[in-house]
Parts: C-alpha cells; structure tokens; sequence
DNA sequence: ATGTTATCGATAATTAAAAATCATTAAGTG
DNA sequence: CACTTAATGATTTTTAATTATCGATAACAT
C-alpha cells in the first residue's frame, strides 16, 4: 500500500480557459465582476460561483496574484510580471499597470524603520478617459 | 419669518474630546478599533457605536480625514497635514506618517494619461517592531 | 461510448465593517 | 436648577464581498 496522498486531478474547463484568456487578453488587473463580464463573453452562463472559485485555484497554483488598491475590492492580474505599480482611472474605474519605479523609495521611511517593499498607486484620467 | 434652517446645536461631548486627544497624542492613522481601545483609557465605557458617529461627523466637519491603504479598513488622521506617506508595519499592523516625496512620481504613468495625485505605501518593521 | 467525479450554476450562508434603532443620559441654554 | 434635545451605548440591521451547499453537468480516463 502506498501512503501517497492523490491530488485530485484538475479539469481544463471552459469557464477556466475563458477565465485565462481574459486575463491575456487585457494585461491589467481586473476584478471579479470584470472577470465575469469579460468570460461571459466566451461562456455566456458563467457564474460568479465559478469566478471566484477559479480566481481562488488560480492564485494558490500561482498562476494569479492579487492586485489590492487602496480602498478598493481586490484585483486579479497574471503573476511572474516583474516589479510594476499601478494606476487607477477614477472615471472608468479601471486599473493599469504602470512600469517603471523611482529611486529612493525606501529612504523616505524614517529612522530605525526597514522597509521591504512599497507600492506606489497613481490616479487620474486614463488615456481613454481623459 | 426667516428662511434659514437652523443646524442643530453640536456638543462637546467628553466622547469626543477623548477621540480628539488620542488623535493629537498618536500623531498617526488609526483605526475604529485602536481609536476605541485607545479612547477608553479616558471614557471607559465608550462604545464602537459612538466612535464610528464621531468619526462620521468629524471627515465631514473637515478635522479629520480617511486613510485607505491597500488591503485594509480605513484608517481615520487629522486633516490638513501637508503632503505625505504612510509605512504600514507588518509585525504591529500600526501606520506610521512618512514624510517627503519623491521627484518624477507622475512621469510613471503611460503616455496619455493623466496623473492628478498619487499613494506610496512602504511596508517593513518599524522601529518598535524590527 | 461509459462511468467516475471534478466542476458547474443558482442560491443560501457567512463575514466584517458600518449604519440604524431606540430607550437613556447628559450638554448646554435660559 | 430645570428643561430641551443632541448624543450615547447596547443592540440589531444592513451592506457588500466572498464562501458554502447541492443537485446537475461535463471532463476525461478507461
């Protein structure tokens, strides 16, 4: 006998693979309702059960990570992208990525803090909004 | 007769005098609930109720304004303070002020859009913690 | 093609933060 | 001091996001 414990096997769906598509499609971060929106497009019964059960599988395989702003519900973007931040639109509402970081981040903390990461979040008017 | 509607006279309730000297004395964002543990050193039996109405009333009179920070419930800080960051202490969960800015901060963005104000969050271990 | 069962979709349940309710208390005016 | 009523405190309700439930469906190994 064996004490090897069986993972269950996963199931390529449809609901996953338009679920994953999206998030290649759009190279933003998006969140559950947009997901939803944007997969039933593909899978037009999706439900939001569905979402947020993938959303959960995805980020624990490591294929997606959450993208949480201030204030906000979290966001989903495609993990393994290197160091970005974000901007968010406040007319659409929609996040961006936003490459690049600046120098001396970590020296604004004050005295005697370590500081081992930061997230820099801009706001205003996205190129389509403006 | 006269047309103008009388506001309701305010009072200066020893509630909130208590939340306003935590305010004063912490000099950082606090929470609903580190004002209320805080706050009942002075008024022991306080209740959440009564915290959540002052800081209701105390954003929209101006004394106090909201700190949203990724992830998190709001954080209430005095307002008018000038322009400044918060470092969030993994170890604590306090939040400290950050002082200073960093130059080029809007100039992240992608062309076309248009930045109007921006977030930088650090995260480590502050001086207590670390 | 068939059987097993992971996953689905619809919906109910849960959770945490904030707001509403209401009888009681106390601030502040006269 | 006495009175009016804003504010309190305990509690319930609401709200929004996420998770759990469960019968039905479809992925996929045989």
């Amino acid at each position: 006998m064996s004490d090897v414990i069986k993972t269950p096997a996963s199931r390529n769906t449809q609901q996953k693979q338009a679920i994953m598509a999206v998030f290649q499609a759009c190279a933003r971060p998006l969140s559950s309702q947009e997901i939803l929106t944007l997969s039933q497009a593909s899978v037009a019964q999706l439900g939001i059960a569905t979402v947020y059960r993938n959303l959960k599988s995805m980020v624990q395989d490591g294929v997606l990570q959450t993208v949480s702003l201030p204030g906000e519900a979290p966001r989903y973007e495609l993990a393994h992208l290197h160091h970005h931040h974000h901007f968010h639109c406040r007319l659409c509402d929609k996040v961006f990525d936003v490459h690049g970081c600046l120098k001396g981040v970590h020296e604004l903390a004050p005295a005697g803090f370590i500081v081992e990461s930061h997230d820099i979040t801009l706001y205003g008017a996205c190129s389509e909004c403006r």
